[in-house]
DNA sequence: ATGATTTAATTCACATGTTAAGTAATCACC
DNA sequence: GGTGATTACTTAACATGTGAATTAAATCAT
C-alpha cells in the first residue's frame, strides 16, 4: 500500500550520505599524517592518559571487536600505542606511547579546526539538535526493538 | 580554546551510532534471505526493471565502484542479475533476474513494516525533519568543502 | 575446591571500504 | 581519421566490517 520511499528519502541511505559528507572533512588531513579514521578514532579516545579495556574502547570508537584487535595490533607495531598488563587478565588494556600523544596533538589541533568550519557552515545550534536527535532515534531503536 | 568535544556528543560517532541502530534494524531479516545490506540495496535499487549504468547505481546505493564491482559480479554468480550489453560499450548495465525480482518483493514487504515501525517509534514527522537535516549537512559540506 | 557457566579478547573466513593503478571505449580537436 | 584527453569500469592491495568459532581467565554453584 504505502508506495517505497524514494532513495533520497530513505532514512538509511540519508544516514549513509551525512557520514561520508562528515568524516570527508577530516579523512585528508588524518591520512596525511599516515592513519585511518578508524586507527584515529582509537587515537584520539585515548588521548590524555585514559586507559580503556577493549571492550569500552571498542564501544566509545563503534569499532567492532575484531577490527579494534588488529587496528591495536597495528598501531602497537608502529609503536604509537602500548598494552599494559591488568589485574583482570582476559582484559587489554592499552595506553599511547610519547609518539602516540605526540602525534595525536599534532592531528587534533587541525581537527578541531575542521569541527569548528562545520558547526560554522551548518549552525551550532542546528548541529546540536541534530545530535540530539540521531542519539534519540538510537535510543528509540535500541529500547524496543522495532517490533516488525 | 574550544574544548575537546565528549565523545557521545561528537557529529561523527552520533552519525556512526544512528547508522549501526538504524542497520541493525534490517540486518537479520535481510541475512536470513542470504544477502548482506550492501547486497540488498543494490537489489533495492534495480527492482521494477529499472536499467542504471554503474555509476549511477554506486552513487545511489552509496557504495563505492570497486565494491560494487565485486557485489554485481557475486550477485550475477548467484543468477539474482543479468549483465546487459550497452551502446556505450564502456558501461555496464544489470538487471534484476526473475529470481532477484522474487527475492527482491519477499525480502520488500517486510523491510517496508520494518521502516515504519522505525516511524512509529521515533515519529513521522520528527525523521522527516532528520532526513532533511541530513540532506542538508550534506550539501553544506559538499558545497564549499569546510575551510578547515 | 571442582566443575559448569560466563566473560574478554582473539582468530578465522568472507564481504566491503578505500586508494591507486590499469584497461578499454568514447570524445574533442585538429 | 588519427592522436591525446577523458570517461566507465575493473583490478590490486591493504584496512575494516561482520558473524561464528576459539581460547583463556574469572565467576558461580555446589
Amino acid at each position: 500500500m504505502a508506495e517505497a520511499p524514494r532513495y533520497d528519502d530513505s532514512l538509511t541511505i540519508a544516514l549513509l550520505r551525512a557520514r561520508d559528507a562528515v568524516t570527508a572533512q577530516f579523512r585528508d588531513h588524518v591520512g596525511e599524517a599516515g592513519l585511518t579514521l578508524q586507527q584515529w578514532r582509537v587515537i584520539r579516545a585515548r588521548a590524555g592518559g585514559t586507559e580503556l579495556d577493549t571492550t569500552t574502547l571498542a564501544s566509545r570508537c563503534v569499532i567492532l571487536a575484531p577490527s579494534l584487535t588488529r587496528i591495536i595490533r597495528h598501531l602497537a607495531g608502529r609503536n604509537l600505542v602500548v598494552k599494559v598488563p591488568t589485574r583482570d587478565r582476559r582484559q587489554r588494556v592499552v595506553r599511547l606511547t610519547d609518539e602516540g600523544e605526540a602525534l595525536f596533538t599534532r592531528i587534533w589541533e587541525v581537527s578541531q579546526q575542521k569541527y569548528a568550519a562545520i558547526e560554522d557552515a551548518f549552525g551550532r545550534a542546528e548541529m546540536r539538535d541534530l545530535v540530539v536527535n540521531l542519539n534519540r532515534l538510537r535510543a528509540c531503536l535500541e529500547s524496543d526493538g522495532a517490533p516488525g
